[in-house]
DNA sequence: GTCTGGTATATGGTATACCAAAGATGAAAC
DNA sequence: GTTTCATCTTTGGTATACCATATACCAGAC
């Protein structure tokens, strides 16, 4: 490699205002717990302009999008809202969830390589199942990467794509104690079956096991979590 | 019924520039066939909001919305193309579609009732298989019809939500040659398997049936259709 | 005190003007 | 003839000003 050469890299500011406020405002909203009674809900294009320093015109194209996206409310001369989503929303979407991971499972094993099959395992908890509960936080983590690792190597962006945005909204419910101890220590042994079902190229079975895997989780919402 | 009321009914041009001009805009692109080579792909700002007889403003709001939805593509200080579909994402999308229209089968099993299982059958095309030929263009629309009641019938609002989109791009294609007469014949038996598995409430059945019948298209269009 | 209707204000919607970057054009240098 | 570079034009991006309506507020009637 010649050291006589400029190293440049393109300018990470190329974006239009409007795509960045776009992305500041997604993440902005993602992150902030929505669903805690007190948070204000309400958006107002004058003052996040201020905010932002700059006109309302690039604002108002981010949020168009955002509103697009379902993310955030416009109510024509009243206000912009942050979306809450309602619990029966929230289990459709992990439904959607389901059909689309189980989907993926099949993918992988029709296409996927033993090898890329093998990080799989890899990425199981290292944690004792007795001593899960000790670590419910990395769990938590851990859990997820898996879930997005198995859509990756179903190798189909479209898929990607849609879980992503899926993911994005129910985030919010992550924290509510989904993950306890009992579920996390069924999880882990569902995890292992999967990877299993994948390594024995048995499509059927690791379907059907991502699916159910999945659908245990939207059982567990539509029983413990509270949300309208 | 007093006479003597005055009958007030809501004011249904509520909806501001900006959502008609996409839905407008939206309506356009999804009717003109997009993937005729001498089709106008670019669209100019200016123009447009001539024709429309609006200012730039609520046009460019309109345009960041059918952006993110994939419909066109903004690229900065170069122009506005219409956006066109690769093979591969077209292939994609059918698996996804095939992923939610099975899960649908799966809810319709546990969760319609018999009166609505029966209204599919109804929808079995009245055709004779063996002259299926005559009638392709009806056939098409009654076979669209046939999976987007399907997917109704799941009553899981997301998934249609998202069906709808893959469709809305997946339409311009629909035109090439999709359905030609084996393909009709063989899609219609499908089909009437597929309403039996439902009302046996076989969910594995239906499930797989419905799965196998997308993938079957799936294929097709990888073999015979051309993009690229 | 309560109700009615008008008026002020806040807030999203739209129009217009100007900016900046990308591409096209063409003249000058070779 | 080809290349180069300056300039012009096109086109999307942004800022600002103004418009229209939903809501809050207030005064007057009763």
């Amino acid at each position: 490699m010649p050291e006589n050469v400029l190293k440049i890299r393109p300018i990470k500011e190329n974006l239009s205002l409007n795509a960045r406020i776009y992305d500041e405002l997604k993440q902005a909203i993602v992150t902030m717990n929505i669903y805690d009674d007190d948070t204000e809900l309400r958006l107002d294009e004058r003052t996040l302009s201020e905010q932002f320093g700059i006109s309302r015109t690039p604002l108002r194209e981010a949020l168009a999008r955002l509103d697009q996206e379902g993310l955030v409310r416009i109510e024509p001369r009243r206000g912009i809202y942050i979306e809450r989503k309602s619990k029966q929303e929230i289990l459709d979407m992990i439904t959607v969830w389901a059909a689309l991971e189980s989907m993926a499972a099949r993918l992988i094993t029709a296409e996927a390589s033993d090898d890329e099959i093998a990080t799989l395992r890899g990425m199981l908890s290292v944690y004792d199942t007795d001593k899960v509960t000790e670590h419910l936080d990395e769990y938590s983590e851990t859990n997820i990467s898996f879930h997005q690792a198995i859509i990756a190597l179903g190798k189909c962006p479209l898929i990607d794509e849609i879980t992503d945005r899926l993911f994005m909204h129910v985030r919010a419910i992550r924290a509510r104690t989904i993950f306890e101890e009992d579920r996390a220590k069924r999880s882990i042994e569902d995890h292992l079956a999967i990877v299993e079902a994948l390594e024995a190229r048995d499509t059927e079975r690791a379907e059907r096991l991502v699916r159910e895997h999945t659908l245990k989780l939207r059982a567990h919402v539509a029983r413990h979590v509270d949300l309208d």
